[in-house]
DNA sequence: AGAATTTACTGAACCGGGTAAGTTGTGGTG
DNA sequence: CACCACAACTTACCCGGTTCAGTAAATTCT
């Protein structure tokens, strides 16, 4: 079926192409009378402009980019990713622009692909993840004046706009709030320590269990659940076990109850949990996790609108989406 | 930053736009000298062909389309859509396809969505899931010529092909287990009743009832935790409560799980509970979840494949995507 | 009434690739 | 040597919108 075009309308309506384009953007130049002629048979004949000419022409791809450079696995269970992208939607689609997404395997991968799309004009803007120390994709976006949000940080990224929450005041919070309880040996489970928002967690941990005179014991992992148990295994299997564990995610979070309970500790009478990063799996368990709780789909409604901003020519600065809060659950008591 | 083009390749080469054009793509009618000489200009300012332009001369979008239609909420939560699109990158991006995604809230919207995307020349094809009884996106598909494939069946959609399991074959092989570990009193508890795979597992579920001499009882809910809890509290403060409940996914049988502790119940003492689609959620649960087990990714792969395949004109046909396969662990053993 | 301005258009160039058709230059053949 | 075939290009137009310069008619101003 061939798909009608500007030329079509502008045949049966008896005008110029000019002035069908006129008429359907809304443009001055054409009477209202004539507008409304051209509006009623694109409607009829059932017109799509064709966004490849359009974006030809100057015009934006209606489109923004989202790379995801963790394995695959991850994805299927972190419920974090699904909740940014639900809120870029939120956003993208009220203003019709469409989300494009693709799973990459390194960030080298990664900044291929900014190349790509931006060279052949796919996207007018990235949403950009995970941000390391050092990021390389940082530069390459400044060179290639590619529109960026970085969602995490505060960190290194020159002119291009960060979203970041106070993860430092979230952790110090969740660590009064066990102190109170009467915790004395609190660990944590971290996640990727490449990345700066586990650095800045691990040193905001530190700094508040040293000022609290605590020991203060981080595993690195990597946000798997198969990691996480390892990690909690190691940590309780310890003469001097904790009584209360941090999560960077709540995968880890349920991974370690599970292993918790399996070794017949009681969840919250021998260890209390807290996951950072609230989600319908924290109530689903048993008992439900305290957690530290953040609107993500807010988030990335957030970080969709400042990139769509950006892509508008506006100069966009740093923003602070709100901090956690801790949400408690039956998942943290004062130890036994 | 300017981006380069084949005109700025050209005459940097000191040929025209048309000899650049077949070196790139690999078109007789330049000599192998030239053609090094210009690939390797290209290399050097690093150019990437405009996709509008490209598409607009009658080449493909280079992207394939996915809309879900289900409340941004479960998205996520249901490890089962992002397997799926980590299946479908796996196969797009090797071939340099681009998945655009839209989150919608209604199958009308759905179609609108489609009608764009193809009007516009978004896309080459789009990969359908959560099929419905006389699904209005049917009908449509057929009419614009829109490649598809539809991810659920069997159905009723024409000459569009379907990848599909068979989902009553895995229900069966559930339930002929339960029964001999001993269990008589077997609930349900379905995904939401308007898609057309719940009404097969709810048929294949009945028929081996029937044929048992068993009771069935479904209660139809919506894949979410909270309709989970609240279907699996109906049916354990029945006097006649089962011994053993089926849910049509994880985050149900998870949710599931937490009512019957919370209730005082043993699992698998008191409940045996089997999940549909095994994800990484049921084994991290205490006790681990049975759990009909797919793989979704390849699952995903394949419809990919198979979209791709008919975007190329190819002739695409049904095709079974391997049966689920019962994955025993804890949460299953005789009843008390 | 005549000049100046505004309205409502038309026509053509343009975006950046793809490609059919035409134009060279070279070598081989009868 | 004339003729032909063929490689190696160039030229020119296409795709489907956008946009700018121009123009004729209608309206406003003086």
């Amino acid at each position: 079926m061939k798909r009608p075009t500007i030329a079509d309308i502008a045949r049966r309506a008896g005008v110029s192409k000019g002035a069908v384009s006129y008429a359907l953007n809304g443009q001055p130049g054409v009477s209202e009378a004539t507008r409304q002629r051209i509006v009623a048979i694109a409607q009829e004949i059932g017109f799509n402009p064709n966004s490849a000419a359009r974006a030809l022409s100057g015009a934006s791809a209606r489109a923004v980019g989202l790379t995801l450079c963790r394995p695959a696995r991850i994805l299927g269970i972190e419920p974090w990713f699904m909740g940014l992208i639900s809120g870029f939607e939120a956003e993208l689609s009220a203003r019709s622009y469409a989300l494009t997404l693709q799973v990459v395997a390194t960030p080298e991968l990664e900044v291929e692909v900014y190349r790509r799309w931006w060279g052949e004009r796919r996207i007018d803007g990235v949403i950009v993840t995970d941000l390391r120390e050092n990021d390389i994709r940082i530069p390459v976006l400044q060179q290639l004046q590619l529109p960026a949000v970085v969602i995490g940080g505060p960190g290194e990224t020159g002119d291009i706009a960060q979203i970041w929450s106070d993860d430092a005041g979230a952790i110090t919070e969740a660590v009064r709030y066990l102190v109170a309880l009467g915790h004395r040996r609190i660990a944590r489970v971290s996640g990727l320590p490449g990345l700066l928002h586990t650095q800045t967690r691990t040193r905001a941990f530190n700094d508040i269990c040293d000022s609290l005179g605590l020991e203060a014991v981080t595993i690195p992992s990597d946000y798997t659940g198969e990691e996480g148990s390892r990690a909690t295994r190691r940590l309780l299997i310890d003469t001097a076990r904790p009584t209360a564990i941090i999560y960077d995610n709540d995968v880890m979070a349920v991974a370690g109850l599970a292993v918790a309970q399996e070794m017949g500790l009681a969840v919250p009478g021998d260890l209390s949990i807290v996951a950072w990063d609230d989600s319908p799996l924290c109530s689903l368990v048993h008992p439900p996790l305290t957690a530290l709780t953040r609107d993500i789909a807010e988030y990335g409604a957030h970080a969709a609108r400042e990139l769509l901003a950006s892509i508008d020519g506006k100069q966009v600065t740093n923003v602070e989406a709100g901090t956690a809060h801790l949400t408690p659950r039956g998942s943290t008591a004062p130890p036994r």
